[in-house]
Parts: C-alpha cells; sequence; structure tokens
DNA sequence: ATATGCACCTGTGTGC
DNA sequence: TGCACACAGGTGCATA
C-alpha cells in the first residue's frame, strides 16, 4: 500500500504522538508476518522509550535508545493506527503496544506483506543498498542520469527499482512519468536529458505534493490518526483508465508492464 | 543484464 | 446468490 508519502505522513503520526513514550506492553498477536517476527526481540523493547521516529524510502525506523532501532516496513496493506488503549483488536491486527500514555499503537495487515524487527541501525541489511532519498539531497537530471548508465530497461522499472532511486511505488511513478511526459515503456538509454532532468524535477514535486496531501487513499490507506490522504482528488492516471486526460481529453490507457498496472496518456506520453 | 513469472496473503470488485 | 477470476500503494527469488 504505502508509498514514501503514505510512509511519511505515518512518521509524523507517530513522531507527534510518540517521541518520548515509554513502551509498555508489546503484544503479537500473529507473528506469522512475511517474515516472522521475532517475538522475544520485540518484546524487548517494553521499558525503552521512542526517541525519534525515522524513515529511509518506505522503511519505518523508531530510535529505542542505545543504538537499537525498530523497523517497520508496511508491504501492501500495512496499517500503523494510534487508537485509545481501551479500543478492541480489530481484524488483521497483529501486533499491539502500549505506552506510558493512553494511546495504543495498533500494527494491522491483512495481506501480511509488512514485517517488522529490532535491531542495531547498522546492521540492517535492508537498507544497504537504497538509493539517494528522492526528497533529501537534490537528485538532478545528472544524478538521475549516472544512477541509470548501463541500463536498457523500461524507465518505468527503472524508478520502480529501490537501489536506483528509494521509496517510488506504483502510483507515484505512473504520476512522475505522466507530469514528464515520458511513457512508462519507454527504454532507459532513449530517455533524453531534457527529458530526465524533468523526471528528476517531478519526482520531487510530485513526492512533495502528495507529502502535503498526506498520501493517496484510493481504497483502504489511513494515516496514524485513521485520517485518509487527499492526493486521490489530483491524480491525473493512476486508476484512471477510460477517463479523459486532465490536460488533453485523451482516453486514459492501461496497460501491464511487468506484471504490474501502468497508466499514461497516449497523446501527452511520448 | 533484464524480463517474466511466481510466491507471499486477503479482500474486493466484476462478469457470468 | 454463488462462483471464478482479475487485481490491489511491495518485495524477493527462481528461471530463461
Amino acid at each position: 500500500m504505502p508509498e514514501l508519502p503514505e510512509v511519511e505522513t505515518i512518521r509524523r503520526g507517530l513522531e507527534r504522538n510518540l517521541v518520548g513514550a515509554r513502551i509498555g506492553e508489546v503484544l503479537v498477536r500473529e507473528p506469522r508476518l512475511r517474515r516472522p517476527v521475532d517475538v522475544p526481540a520485540l518484546r524487548s523493547l517494553s521499558g525503552r522509550t521512542v526517541r525519534a521516529v525515522g524513515r529511509r524510502a518506505k522503511y519505518l525506523l523508531a530510535d529505542v535508545g542505545d543504538g537499537l532501532v525498530w523497523l517497520m516496513h508496511l508491504g501492501m496493506s500495512g496499517r500503523l493506527l494510534l487508537v485509545p488503549p481501551d479500543e478492541p483488536a480489530g481484524d488483521h491486527e497483529h501486533v499491539r503496544v502500549e505506552f506510558d500514555r493512553p494511546t495504543s499503537l495498533r500494527y494491522r495487515d491483512p495481506r501480511r506483506f509488512g514485517w517488522m524487527r529490532v535491531g542495531r541501525a547498522e546492521t540492517f541489511e535492508e537498507l544497504a543498498g537504497l538509493g539517494p532519498e528522492p526528497l533529501g539531497e537534490e537528485i538532478g537530471g545528472e544524478a538521475l542520469r549516472t544512477r541509470l548508465r548501463g541500463t536498457r530497461r523500461d524507465i518505468k522499472a527503472a524508478l520502480l527499482d529501490q537501489r536506483v532511486i528509494a521509496g517510488i511505488g506504483n502510483i507515484y511513478v505512473n504520476e512522475i512519468l505522466f507530469r514528464a511526459g515520458v511513457r512508462p515503456t519507454r527504454r532507459t538509454h532513449r530517455v533524453r536529458a531534457p527529458e530526465l532532468e524533468r523526471i528528476a524535477k517531478e519526482t520531487r514535486t510530485v513526492l512533495a505534493d502528495a507529502v502535503e496531501r498526506r498520501g493517496t487513499s484510493f481504497s483502504d490507506y489511513f494515516d496514524s490518526d485513521g485520517i485518509p490522504g487527499t492526493f486521490q482528488d489530483v491524480l491525473s492516471v493512476f486508476d484512471r483508465t477510460g477517463l479523459p486526460c486532465r490536460r488533453c481529453g485523451t482516453s486514459i490507457k492501461r496497460r501491464p508492464q511487468g506484471g504490474r498496472s501502468s497508466f499514461y496518456c497516449p497523446s501527452c506520453q511520448l
């Protein structure tokens, strides 16, 4: 489900509500996530204090002191919700964490593609190969060109590759390529310098706009307060098959690409 | 190197 | 109403 803007929105909610909170009871109701939960390790969070809540790409990192970090990935359908402690457990609520304040963190994930673990940040090999943060160090067309040198695959596949640039998923890659005027199926080595420059620029603006709108809720994404985002209101192509392009009126097309759906405007994107 | 297919899961929407 | 099937904000692996 969540791409960078949704994860960032959740991060802000957790930061606002949990920094300084001491962790109480940790209850693992269903350890069989994509990667099985190490229950004793997770329970060892109890008694620690949340110092900070960070994000790297689509990963959340809660600093719990002494170099220990609670690392989470939400997969496709993972949700982190802050609710009153007496709130009954909902469907697919796999983990519950209490605090020394009247809020309770619930991890819900129907598909169980998400996972979480506790460890030292420098040992997280999941993070080792990640590309640059799109909203961090300025990624210009030149930087992007360097990172894409030598590859001949579709530009869409390249942008979804978290080693090239980290945090983009299927919604935003489609939106970025629409705004840049490049079809998802264009081979990377055929993307011209000015187009690459536009892709770099639109990557920043699309993701920044989406963070400002607190993510995209087209079916079941909500932030940690249970509030939907609003980026779905301004989507140009994603999930708009057959609808008129907002720029030129041409019918938006959908086609499978690499096992996932690509959406594009046949007139605006070359 | 890269493309494809599949696997991990459950829910939802569609068409018959 | 039931049923079959396609598809869903993500990885990761095995195979060609």
